[in-house]
DNA sequence: AAGTTCATCTTGACGCCGTTCAGATTGGAG
DNA sequence: CTCCAATCTGAACGGCGTCAAGATGAACTT
């Protein structure tokens, strides 16, 4: 009757808890916002007790930590898509940076959560640099691609400006004084990839 | 058992609370960081009952409206004086880059306040694109100067490209994944020129 | 089949929050 | 000196995160 689509999980015999409060909080986030994502909020859209969650999370902070890893999963998987479909490879980091900035817009509760969470402990997720398809990842090895230097640390800070960029775009592109200029683009890519051709690495020209 | 800490005294016997409020509320933000920054503490640091604010602020995100104003005052007056005090043409893009992202990395908490209370309205504050010296104008006229195409929306793209840079590079930089590059390269503002040095318009690559 | 165990969930409480409102206070205009 | 309007207080409301203690019931024994 249950689904055991969780590949771990409780394999206890109650409901699976701990995903039915990650699944009511993004539930949350995206019909009422971040503002809205209270822990008692996300018990009562699980229909449990306020307390329960206490149960599975440490605290709020724990439980937004796993909603925010759900968050790093869903863009990696978006940009290894932009990454497989780009057409030259001249192309492809533009498109990350495109994919990445639209992740966010699509998604801006989550994307908030997301930074929140890392702010919190002055520290990115683990899988950052390590896991080898994290987004982080595949903007250097796209680098690496387009024949960026192979010196490490060059490499490292090209990777860094390349993430600033689109981070800071993804923050900027949500406010209105924008618009016209979207507009005057022809929507929002357009809008995207013409800041980007201002940036040096998306450019196409390759950092010495 | 008043105190008289502020330098300038109150113009009428009874206390300029309005004033007192955001000086209270700036020193919280230093001593305890973003998540101290009750209204309740704000008055109970000011010394006056939790409901007396309201006479002078709608609500909290008034208050901290005021806040953040003054925070975008503060980084106009740093970056005035990074863009006076620059060498070259080229270097003074990338001076204004170093300003700001040294200003946010000050003053995280002040600078986290300047953000919010702008997301929560999808606005930037009104003062972004007219004021002529607002960071943002400094930043576009000093791409004029630096030869950037006069093309309106070409320009225009081109002070958000900058912005957006230098935005994401200000949230990056607190992240302690990068201390290590700091170290390498020998301090701070040298790991952001050198980040800077990978983004087009900030063309001047000249380190000090 | 019955009893025991133990993680899970509920109840109720604590202190803090933002906000409101009725009433006390008070500086200054008349 | 009186009165007004602006200012401030005290108490209250509902919501929040969190915790301690008790109830529940599936799973493991025997």
């Amino acid at each position: 009757m249950r689904e055991a689509l969780a590949p771990e999980s409780r394999p206890y015999h109650h409901g699976d808890l701990s995903r039915a409060l990650v699944d009511a909080a993004r539930r949350l986030l995206e019909s009422e916002g971040p503002s809205a994502l209270s822990l008692r909020a996300v018990a009562r859209e699980a229909g449990v007790s306020p307390a329960a969650p206490y149960h599975h999370f440490k605290d709020k902070g724990e439980l937004l930590d796993a909603v925010a890893q759900q968050g790093w999963d869903i863009l990696n998987v978006a940009m290894t898509a932009a990454r497989a479909t780009a057409l030259s490879v001249q192309d492809k980091l533009t498109s990350l940076g495109v994919a990445y900035v639209q992740f966010a817009r699509e998604h801006p509760a989550l994307y908030r959560v997301m930074y929140d969470a890392s702010r919190d402990k002055a520290d990115l997720p683990a899988h950052f640099h390590a896991d080898n398809d994290s987004a982080y990842c595949q903007v250097r090895d796209t680098l690496i691609e387009a024949g960026a230097s192979d010196d490490e640390v060059e490499l490292e800070l090209a990777t860094n400006a390349a993430w600033c960029a689109a981070h800071g775009l993804a923050e900027m592109a949500a406010f209105k004084q924008f618009d016209h200029l979207k507009e005057k683009l022809g929507g929002e890519e357009a809008f995207l990839r013409g800041v980007f051709s201002h940036l040096g690495i998306f450019a196409g020209t390759a950092s010495r």
